[in-house]
DNA sequence: CCCCTGACTGTCG
DNA sequence: CCGACAGCCAGGG
């Protein structure tokens, strides 16, 4: 795509929503990586703020720099995480795409 | 325009 | 692995 016109930032919020709207099931980012993915990849709480206050967003699918799951709400979370595929333990993600072995 | 808060991140102990 | 501290950035009063 980038047609031409995808350039356009016009506020934080705007390029969050793109980014979420992107994001497919059992697809897990980090605040920093839908942060970068936005145009702001040193605004990763400003991710959180818009997720916390909007409602209609996957906001389940966003866990920490270091697969940890929302504080607040770790235990509906990885019950949705579970349903839409992804493994999780203990409250954090054991399925991130890392492979650090 | 200035100050504070926060669903973050990375480093240190 | 976990707790504490500092740094960075956007939003709201």
């Amino acid at each position: 795509m980038q047609t031409g016109s995808s350039c356009d930032q016009a506020s934080f919020g705007t390029a969050v929503h793109q980014v979420l709207e992107s994001i497919g099931v059992g697809e897990i980012l980090s605040y920093g990586e839908v942060a970068a993915e936005a145009g702001f990849p040193r605004s990763a709480r400003a991710v959180g703020q818009f997720l916390r206050h909007s409602e209609g967003y996957p906001w389940w699918r966003i866990v920490t720099a270091s697969g940890r799951l929302v504080p607040g709400r770790e235990a509906l979370q990885t019950e949705l995480l579970l349903l839409e595929g992804v493994t999780v333990v203990d409250g954090h993600i054991a399925d991130m795409t890392r492979k650090p072995e």
